[in-house]
DNA sequence: CTACAACTTGAAGCGCAGGTTAAGTCAAGG
DNA sequence: CCTTGACTTAACCTGCGCTTCAAGTTGTAG
């Protein structure tokens, strides 16, 4: 029985619909994976793709890599844009580096926004033409100024 | 004196090329403004639009709502999707406690993100596939398992 | 044999947001 | 006269990750 269930992890026995079921994706998602260079061109019977199941792990591997906010691009480099020899670790170190930039200025801009809302929550004034006037200039970064905030009620005249 | 200037702020003088100077935009965003509501459509003379500088500090305000990450669509609510007495600062509370909602969990997603990077950090796997066997399943929301995580260097057997 | 499902391809389309551009016209000012 | 700047509408753009379409081929169950 053994040797049975290695052939079977080891024979391409998978559709590419059997993959897709698997890992709870379209057979068109696996197809662009495979034309973008995530997934290696399967062996084909009858010009019809035959996967083993190792490709579920890989497909596995492609979504929490998405997960992470890895673009399509940058896993395709994860994946293969290295020497052959180079260590997982190494490939996850300069992807993961560069994608921490990015989502750490995404959590500042993120940041920024919460507090203008939660500075917007405490707006007293009675139009928003007073909330406008005052607003001006500013040089590109538009910042909140005291109006707005707190003990006003209206403009001044 | 004092009555020129008074004037001059309310006299609609302003071409939309001026306007677009002032709060550095192109015209073609002004008109876009204008069609999806957030600006009024301004006094013409000959066919064309004519603003008095009050606009200035409408157009701040809504570069303001965008960056606190409102859409478009929000905009146009905060500024006329409420009945003509709403206190400005009943507007904002709406709008604002809706999208703070939104940019938390956005904040949540970037987080998780975060950690999945830093997770990728400690990978000590030799190869890809090392990281990718074991990550099968998980229904749906995948997690890093064990693997991957520092003490492991190559796949057991 | 006959359905019918599942597979194949490449190119094109979608969805979303926020503008921008094209193309043709017109009025004012130097 | 000629250059600016403005006018209009509709179409286009950017980015990303798939999805869909058309038109056929193959496998399988009954």
């Amino acid at each position: 029985m053994i040797t049975v269930i290695e052939q079977m992890r080891q024979f391409p026995h998978l559709s590419i619909g059997d993959v897709a079921a698997r890992v709870g994706l379209r057979t068109s998602a696996i197809r662009f994976y495979e034309r973008r260079g995530l997934l290696p061109t399967p062996e084909r019977i009858n010009g019809r793709r035959r996967y083993n199941t190792d490709v579920v792990g890989k497909i596995h591997l492609i979504r929490l890599a998405q997960q992470a906010g890895l673009t399509i691009e940058e896993i395709r480099v994860l994946l293969h844009g290295f020497p052959a020899d180079t260590s997982a670790a190494i490939r996850w170190n300069t992807l993961a580096n560069r994608k921490l930039d990015e989502v750490n200025a995404l959590l500042e801009r993120i940041a920024a926004m919460k507090a203008l809302l939660e500075h917007a929550l405490e707006c007293q004034c009675a139009t928003l033409d007073d909330c406008a006037s005052g607003l001006d200039s500013a040089d590109g970064e538009l910042t909140i100024q005291q109006q707005c905030a707190g003990s006003r009620t209206g403009r001044p005249a």
